[in-house]
DNA sequence: CAGAATCCATCGAGATACTG
DNA sequence: CAGTATCTCGATGGATTCTG
């Protein structure tokens, strides 16, 4: 295989030859969080159209106000996400993929097949391993 | 784009068509925390020969012992690393890559390549946003 | 409606000390 | 050498209340 280097977010000084191989928080810090990657996911099945706070909300099982907010302005501030806000009453915010975002989403593709295809070994696996441990 | 489902590890009743849609833990449980995918990474490195526990401690930058041993214990358990215990005085442990586990790996270099690709326009988005909300 | 602000329980993870 | 066993602290995430 072809010498993989895995991308880092944090800022270090530089290791001499090109990028610093080794990432700091899993993948790349807010992706491996509990919410992040399931509002990608609900805006692109939305395609073209914009979703609403509330109707993100509605979609994302179990998902509080609070950590929808805070995902959200995550995905904004990375640039992901583009917000519009309608100074109204009441307010009403929209939200969408940007190119940027989209472009991360199809990126996951890979290790999403690979965990649809091997998720149930994976599990078989695990109850193997905590079956022979625990006697 | 073609409809994405992404992957869970969660047990949940069944949705009613196929999989169920949407990932509990980001991408998929371990692959979120902070040493998973840098130990998978340092053992595919070393390609077919095995390391030592001290050898893989030496190159993982910052990991301490509890957190290694942690993560390489996931691993076993889920398939995707083997464990080769010698009884010896001292005792010597080795460990390598199953084929699960470089598949896995092979499946993560779509994101990884994307984030080498996008994290100096993610980084400068970032400061674009935090200097414009303080203020 | 779309949040901001608190408070609080839990968990990840680091440091340290000990052991077969 | 390759772990365990504790302890601790900070971050994460949930519930609840308040507001422009």
């Amino acid at each position: 295989m072809e010498e993989m280097v895995v991308a880092t977010s944090d800022e270090q000084p530089e290791g001499g030859r090109g990028f610093r191989p080794l990432p700091s928080n899993g993948i790349c810090g807010r992706l491996g969080d509990k919410w992040t990657v399931q509002v990608l996911w609900h805006l692109s099945r939305a395609g073209a159209e914009r979703l609403r706070f509330s109707a993100l909300k509605k979609e994302i099982d179990g998902i509080t106000q609070r950590m929808l907010t805070l995902a959200l302005r995550n995905l904004e501030r990375d640039g992901l996400v583009a917000r519009y806000y309608f100074p109204e009453v009441p307010p009403r915010v929209e939200y969408e993929l940007t190119d940027m975002g989209s472009g991360m989403l199809r990126a996951l593709e890979g290790i999403n097949s690979w965990l649809m295809e091997n998720l149930s070994r994976i599990e078989e696996n695990r109850r193997v391993y905590d079956d022979a441990e625990q006697r």
